[in-house]
DNA sequence: CAAATTTGCCTTACCGGTTAATTTTAGTAC
DNA sequence: GTACTAAAATTAACCGGTAAGGCAAATTTG
């Protein structure tokens, strides 16, 4: 079943050369003479020859493929990112190798070890919400391996990191709604620990004291699976509304928590925002088109993978050992739609 | 900058043994003594030995790599059907090289040329919209590589291929229309020619002519670039929509199509469904709550990156050459929400 | 015209792992 | 002690491409 494929002996053959005047005539080198590079190039081109990319990774001891880690592919965020890598990564010759967490810290741990195995030179990962021991990163990056963390990140490791402006866009967000009418927020958030979590409540937070408006900290609920499973989701929002006090809106922290928490809203018969305002991050272009059409912070997703890989491309290729490190943070975009409409207009 | 591994040598040096004897004995082979075998195993897991997958590979003359070529990542339907593309690969050990050919035929015939450049065993391919000329993928086929289409087919390659019943689906769509009493109904779709565009209009089209309802031919509306985009949408909209005699439901043939078409009725002010009614073929999550709730085909498509998978996998592994291919299509789900609500009951 | 240099290509070793062919070692039989 | 055999390990060749070093022929130089 295999498919067999022209070499550089089958060239030297044909022309009655040594492999290694095939080789270097490929490679334009000095050392061989015009008439025997036009004739191996004709041949090459006639025999349609490619090199075998497994016997250079193995000469040349790299593998031009780079390892993507994230929770999963099936959420519009982590799709416009992939999305913005692979166009990078393309172009300059590289290709990805993407493995899913699904938030699962075993599941990220099995994957690095996966992907190294397959011998990558490079990483790009976001962490899993489970992720609190980073030992199986750390021994990679001691050895060498360039990493760049992107979307969920830690101070852990040092070296390039690319976020959205996950702080400013909570505060920006919170702010709005709180510029909306409303003021009692709550806010559904990710796992605790976790880089975009701590970001994205200390901008609600500094939002919220910055009104003088206090904090029931009933009023923030943590999803430690990150929203995978419906749940856990569904838990936090019996909680909050099934209260005597309960919130006048919903600032959500990720893609699938806000979704799924408008749909379960949905399901659970609240209006929208009549008996409940809802703003949240995420990156679905059907925003605009929702029921009803959603307030929301958009990450620029294209953008982040292609810096992340970007970054991580120049610490691969770099001639010397990287010792200054950047972290990225790039603009979020709060987006008021009727989901979080002013209270004055519809109360 | 490189990331250096541990090597059957460094095992052999430590035990005072050649590389072969480590080598075998790993492989658990008969040649070799209890005793070695423990000492090398027991000194391969103390330095964390990993084999060189490249050189297994050169050695062996596979990758255990798996081409994908889609249009586009950041589209629901494709994002499923890769979730259940990786999760076979990765329990068969393979992994996945993603590319995505943005509907264009030029970076269909590179991307594949990349893949195959970079050594896969095998692949896996939805055809462009672009694409009319197949010589690229023959060719490959011919010398051997074997090849699983999924969701875009060709009847002028002999192989396995994975669609989802699109027909069926169609006709049943149109048919859920029609009950709900709608009868001037347009079909917008992606290019002709391409399989999925051709099953769902023959299930469109004889559905129509079952239920004696003349079918105007200028209901039908293709998109040349399979509705990537937004501009070739919006044509084919203000020509169904800006004429006297406008139809009364809208059946739309692809994720992107149906979503953006969503979108742009939005925009032009139409009322869905009172104006005209909205089905399509979509996979989004977020059906139930978009504005309104959206009448769609489903399809499975985790399930069919699942299936189109293992049918490759079996291609690659199978001892002797395959001559009795498959087309299997998986059943596609009409769910009817308010976008196509009867029209009693709202006029 | 011989010596020195350059040109152009070949031989060889290597990357890391696998495996056929072969040699060494240990054990048994006579 | 010799002959024979089975067991255990080694050597060598290979996968395809690369590159250092070597060598013969052609060209330049004194």
């Amino acid at each position: 079943m295999n498919f067999e494929a022209v070499t550089i002996k089958d060239i030297a053959r044909e022309l009655g050369i040594s492999a290694s005047a095939v080789s270097k005539a490929l490679k334009d080198s000095y050392e061989i003479s015009e008439k025997t590079k036009k004739a191996v190039l004709e041949c090459a081109k006639r025999l349609n020859y490619r090199p075998n990319p497994m016997a250079q990774s193995l000469k040349r001891g790299n593998s031009k493929s780079l390892g993507i880690v994230i929770s999963t592919i099936d959420n519009n965020f982590f799709a416009q990112v992939i999305n913005g890598m692979e166009s990078v990564a393309y172009s300059k010759n590289y290709n990805v190798i993407m493995t899913q967490t699904h938030e699962s810290y075993d599941l990220e741990v099995s994957n690095v070890q996966h992907l190294t195995i397959r011998a990558i030179d490079g990483l790009l990962i976001s962490l899993s919400n489970e992720t609190r021991d980073l030992d199986h990163l750390k021994k990679l990056h001691d050895k060498g391996l360039p990493i760049v963390f992107f979307d969920r990140v830690t101070d852990e490791i040092e070296t390039h990191k690319v976020i959205a402006d996950n702080f400013k866009g909570a505060y920006e967000a919170t702010n709005s709604l709180i510029n909306a009418g409303y003021r009692k927020i709550a806010h559904i958030t990710s796992s605790p620990h976790v880089s975009i979590t701590d970001d994205r409540l200390n901008g609600f937070r500094l939002a919220m004291s910055e009104n003088n408006i206090p904090l029931n900290e009933q009023f923030v609920k943590y999803c430690l699976h990150g929203g995978r499973d419906l749940n856990e989701i569904e838990k936090a929002l019996t909680e909050l509304l099934c209260s005597p006090d309960r919130p006048d809106a919903l600032f959500t922290a990720s893609d699938r928590i806000t979704t799924t928490t408008l749909s379960l809203l949905h399901k659970m018969g609240f209006k929208i925002p009549d008996d409940i305002a809802l703003l949240g991050f995420t990156n679905t272009s059907l925003a605009d088109v929702l029921n009803p059409s959603l307030s929301s912070v958009y990450q620029p997703a294209f953008e982040m993978g292609k810096k992340a890989t970007e970054m991580l491309i120049g610490l691969i290729e770099s001639k010397r050992p990287v010792r200054e490190f950047e972290k990225v943070a790039l603009p979020t975009e709060v987006i008021i739609r009727d989901s979080s409409k002013p209270v004055l207009v519809h109360k």
